[in-house]
RNA sequence: CGGGAUGUAGCGCAGAUGGUAGCGCGCUUGGUUUGGGACCAAGAUGCCGCAGGUUCGACUCCUGUCAUCCCGACCA
C-alpha cells in the first residue's frame, strides 16, 4: 500500500477528549473517530488490527471445536421477556418498536437466541456437546460510556455458547474455551490474569475473568502471590480477622454501657470521641433490596460488598435507605443506628462475630454503646460475608497477604447451567427418551477492548508499538527523499519484494520531510521499519524494529530475509 | 443517576469593562529546503453548540436546552 493513497489522518495533537493513552492514541494514530459518546467508526487503520484480532478468536474458537454462526443485532423482545431480562436490563438496553408497534431492541448479549435457536433445531443427546459462538455487535446504552472504545455503547463481542448434556460435560466444554481464551491473549501478547468473578445478572453457578493488569482497569483484583489465588474484588471471598488486635485485653468479655455521644455520627468523629480505631467499631447500615430493608453489620473500617449482598438477598434494586426510613427502623437519627433490636433481617460480618466488645450505635438519637457483643447483646439473622476485601487482608486458601491491582476486563466465561434452559424450555432426549434441560455456557470476548487493551500495554512516548500479531501492516518502507531516483528505485524494489513474500508493506511515497515519515511511522507503530537513504547508492538500507532503538545497516537481499522473518514472528 | 467542567476553523487554544473574531498546527499555491513533526511569501476555512431574553448592538450578560469529558454510583 502507497502511504501517499492511504486514509490515515494522523494528528499531532492529542484531542482534547481522550484521557487514557489507548483512546489518544487511537484517535491521534487514525485508528478511529468518534460519531458520539461511545459511538466510533473504526478507519481503515484500526480496521486491519480490528480483524486481526476478530480473525486470531476465530481460529482458537475453530480450533477448540466451537461453530461460527451469525444472529441479527436486532430482536424482538419474546425472547428476553420469557427470560425475564427484558425488565433486568431495563434503560441499558437500546429499545425500540417496529411500524406496527411490536417492541424490539439492538441484542446487548444473546443468551436468549442462541438458546432459542437451539431449542428449535436440536432434539436429541446425540447432537451433543455443541459450542456455537458469533462475532457480532452488540449494543448497551451505558450509563457512562468511557475510555473511548474500552467501554463503548457499541462494541464487537466474540461470544460463544455451549450445550451439552449435564455438568461434568459442561466442565469439559468450559475447559476447552479456557484453554482457547489462554491461548488468544497470548497470541495478543497481553499480560493477563485470569480470576474467579461474579456472575452478576448473567446468573450461573461459576464464571472466570481475563484480565489484562492495567492502572486504568475499571474491576479490581485480588490475588496471591504465593498460591496463585484471584477473584475480582466484587467475588473475593473475605476470612475475619480473629480480632482488631488493638487493645491489649481487646478479647475480653466486658458488660454493655450506654454512652451519650451528643451529635457524634461518623466513624471518624466517633474514633476521636472514644479515642479508639476504627476497627474497634461495627456499623450498621441500613439498606433497601427492593422493597424490603435489610440491616448490615460490618467493621468499621470496611465497606460493604453491595455485589455480595445482592447475591445473598438476590434482588434486582439495591440502595442504601433514605434518612427517613433508617430513622423509623432504628428509632434513631442517622449515625446512631445499631443492631440491636431491629425488626427487619440483621445480616452480619464473620469478623463482627469475632470482635469482642465493640462499639455500636444505640439506636436512639445522641447514644453509643460499649462492650457490645454479637450474639450476646443483638439478635444475628445470618452471619455472611459481604464486606469488600483489601490489600494485606488474609488470603481465603493459603493466609498469606492479599494485593490487589486494577486490570481491564477482555474476556469473561460462565458456567450458566440450566437458568436460560429452563426458562426457554431448551430440552434434549436422552437415551430414554426423557427430556432434558441442556446445560450451557456462556464466553465473551470483547474485540474492540481487546483492540485498546492491547495498545495500554504496548506504546511510549512516540506512539503505538504493535505485536507482530495484530499490527495493521507489518513493515513500513520510508525512502528519504522521493525525487532521489536511487533512494526511489530503491525502495520500491524493496516494497515489491516484500508484496512477493507475503508480507503486508506499506511504502512512505509521500512528499513529506523524513521527520514527518518517522513520526508518524512510530506514532502508527510499524513493527519493522525499512529506511532507504544516503547509503542507497551503495544498495545499503536501515533496518529497524519499532520495540528498540537498534538499527543496522543490510544490503537488500539481507534486508528482504530479515523483513520477512521478523514478519513470520506472530 | 448525583457532583464537577467544557462547547469559538480539521486539531490544540486565546478572545477585557458588550461594538460583529484571532493565534499555533494542519490545509491550498509558489519558492527555498530534505535523516526525527523545516523556512519564506501569498491564500482558503467560522450558524462563536442550539433556542429564547436583556440591549441601539451579544462570542461576551441572563434563562433554558443540547452535546462532550472527568469523578462517583452502577455495570452483563
Amino acid at each position: 500500500m502507497r502511504a501517499s493513497k492511504m486514509f490515515i489522518p494522523t494528528l499531532r495533537e492529542t484531542p482534547a477528549e481522550a484521557e487514557i493513552v489507548s483512546h489518544q492514541l487511537m484517535l491521534r494514530a487514525g485508528l478511529m473517530r468518534k460519531l458520539a459518546s461511545g459511538i466510533y467508526s473504526f478507519l481503515p487503520l484500526g480496521l486491519r488490527t480490528f480483524k486481526k484480532v476478530e480473525q486470531i478468536v476465530r481460529e482458537e474458537m475453530d480450533k477448540a471445536g466451537a461453530q461460527e454462526l451469525l444472529m441479527s443485532a436486532v430482536l424482538p423482545a419474546e425472547a428476553y421477556q420469557s427470560s425475564g431480562r427484558w425488565e433486568v436490563f431495563g434503560q441499558e438496553m437500546f429499545r425500540f418498536k417496529d411500524r406496527g408497534g411490536r417492541d424490539f431492541c439492538l441484542g446487548p448479549t444473546h443468551e436468549e437466541i442462541f438458546t432459542e435457536t437451539v431449542k428449535r433445531e436440536i432434539r436429541s443427546y446425540r447432537a451433543l456437546p455443541m459450542t456455537l459462538y458469533q462475532i457480532q455487535s452488540k449494543y448497551r446504552d451505558e450509563r457512562r460510556p468511557r475510555f473511548g472504545v474500552m467501554r463503548s455503547r457499541e462494541f464487537v463481542m466474540k461470544d460463544a455458547y455451549s450445550f451439552d448434556r449435564d455438568e461434568a460435560n459442561l466442565d469439559i466444554s468450559y475447559q476447552k474455551m479456557y484453554d482457547a481464551y489462554c491461548k488468544i491473549f497470548d497470541r495478543c501478547k497481553l499480560d493477563y490474569i485470569i480470576v474467579d468473578a461474579d456472575t452478576g445478572a448473567m446468573g450461573g453457578s461459576g464464571s472466570q475473568e481475563f484480565m489484562v493488569k492495567s492502572d486504568i482497569g475499571e474491576a479490581e483484583i485480588a490475588y496471591c502471590v504465593s498460591c496463585g489465588y484471584a477473584a475480582n474484588v466484587e467475588k473475593a471471598v473475605c476470612l475475619a480477622d480473629k480480632c482488631c488486635g488493638v487493645k491489649e485485653n481487646c478479647c475480653a468479655l466486658e458488660n454493655i454501657e450506654k454512652v451519650a455521644t451528643p451529635d457524634v455520627k461518623t466513624i471518624e468523629e466517633l474514633t476521636s470521641f472514644f479515642n479508639c480505631s476504627s476497627k474497634e467499631f461495627a456499623k450498621t447500615l441500613i439498606y433497601k433490596a427492593d422493597d424490603k430493608f435489610v440491616a448490615v453489620v460490618i467493621r468499621g473500617d470496611r465497606d460493604v460488598n453491595e455485589t455480595k449482598l445482592r447475591n445473598y438477598l438476590s434482588c434486582i434494586e439495591l440502595s442504601m435507605a433514605e434518612a427517613a426510613d433508617v430513622a423509623r427502623i432504628t428509632g434513631a437519627e442517622v449515625g446512631f443506628a445499631g443492631p440491636f433490636g431491629l425488626k427487619i433481617n440483621v445480616i452480619v460480618d464473620p469478623e463482627v462475630c469475632e470482635m469482642k466488645s465493640i462499639i455500636a450505635g444505640a439506636n436512639e438519637t445522641g447514644f453509643h454503646y460499649k462492650n457490645v457483643n454479637c450474639e450476646r447483646d443483638f439478635k444475628v439473622s445470618v452471619i455472611k460475608d459481604i464486606r469488600n476485601i483489601v490489600e494485606g487482608d488474609k488470603c481465603p486458601i493459603c493466609g498469606r497477604a492479599i494485593k490487589v491491582e486494577r486490570g481491564i476486563e477482555v474476556g469473561h466465561i460462565f458456567k450458566l447451567g440450566t437458568k436460560y434452559t429452563q426458562a426457554l424450555n431448551c430440552v434434549y432426549l436422552d437415551e430414554e427418551s426423557k427430556e432434558i434441560p441442556m446445560v450451557m455456557g456462556s464466553y465473551g470476548i470483547g474485540i474492540n477492548r481487546t483492540m485498546a487493551a492491547i495498545i495500554e500495554q504496548n506504546n511510549d512516548e512516540n506512539g503505538i508499538i504493535w505485536p507482530m500479531a495484530v499490527a495493521p501492516y507489518q513493515v513500513i518502507v520510508i525512502p528519504v527523499k522521493i525525487d532521489d531516483e536511487i533512494q526511489m528505485n530503491l525502495a520500491e524494489k524493496i516494497y515489491g519484494d516484500l508484496q512477493d513474500a507475503g508480507v503486508e508493506v506499506v511504502i512512505d511515497d509521500r512528499d513529506e520531510r523524513p521527520g514527518v515519515k518517522f513520526k508518524d511511522a512510530d506514532l502508527i507503530g510499524f513493527p519493522v521499519r525499512i529506511t532507504v537513504g544516503k547509503r542507497a547508492s551503495e544498495g545499503i538500507v536501515e533496518f529497524k524494529l519499532r520495540i528498540n532503538k537498534d538499527l543496522e545497516e543490510l544490503n537488500e537481499a539481507e534486508t528482504i530475509k530479515r523483513a520477512v522473518s521478523e514478519a513470520k514472528k506472530v
